[in-house]
DNA sequence: GACGATATAAACCACATGGTTATAGAACTG
DNA sequence: CAGTTCTATAACCATGTGGTTTATATCGTC
């Protein structure tokens, strides 16, 4: 419901590494040099992106001696999708709007009779 | 599918000023000063906003006269939706979390006996 | 053609992001 | 205690973001 979860949450989603931790993530409890391991960037460089997923309520950390396991916390994303769903009706409206277009200029004919201006 | 698409998108969902844009224009068009309206900035500054929008394929914009009328186009949403589908099964495991706890200390208890160190 | 309204563009600013390297800290191993 | 492993922090850099103000282009109206 805040607003600026929804912000933090769609943030850390914009970046594709962090999208393929969270993707890592879905298989189980992962270290910080495990979940480095893929990218070709520096570790302190992952550490930043977990920070950010951390921020977002996306992940949590464990302790393991030296390790600080990372799992997944996939609330947020319940968030985000659900802000989504509002916008369902809308990505299968392209034909509704052709509809909406035609009645219009239907209208439009019925009453202007010579042509379609605008 | 393309990744650089789904950063656009979340990237562009991640303010509330472009959240509430797309909101109002799910009620119709609207002209930039009419998106510009509610909110207490400028307005090449919501033209700033929508120009991320159009970008992330979130919008589109028409001519009338003078005027650049923005509709809502929802088909990246649906991508983003589809992405975070993939997550539905992580946020009711809570209650798998738990029960694979329950059973992991059951293991332990019944071998190691005494306590439960970790 | 001048004016007013609508929108974009440009120049600028403060600050966040995504990356680097280098350093420090924390915890196990010998 | 010395060394190694895992992680975090600091300092730095380039670039992007969100906002400003000012100027410029586009179009209808008078």
């Amino acid at each position: 419901m805040p607003a600026d979860l929804l912000d933090a949450t769609f943030a850390a989603l914009a970046d594709p590494t962090r999208r393929a931790i969270l993707a890592r993530l879905t298989v189980g409890e992962a270290t910080v040099t495990e979940l480095a391991a893929p990218f070709r960037m520096s570790q302190p460089a992952v550490s930043k992106h977990l920070k950010v997923l951390e921020r977002a309520g996306l992940i949590s950390r464990g302790r393991d001696a030296q390790r600080r396991p990372c799992r997944l916390e996939a609330q947020p994303l319940k968030a985000a999708l659900d802000w989504l769903e509002n916008y369902r009706a809308y990505w299968a409206e392209s034909y509704q709007r052709l509809d909406g277009l035609l009645a219009e200029l239907q209208a439009e004919g019925d009453e202007g009779r010579t042509g379609e201006r605008r």
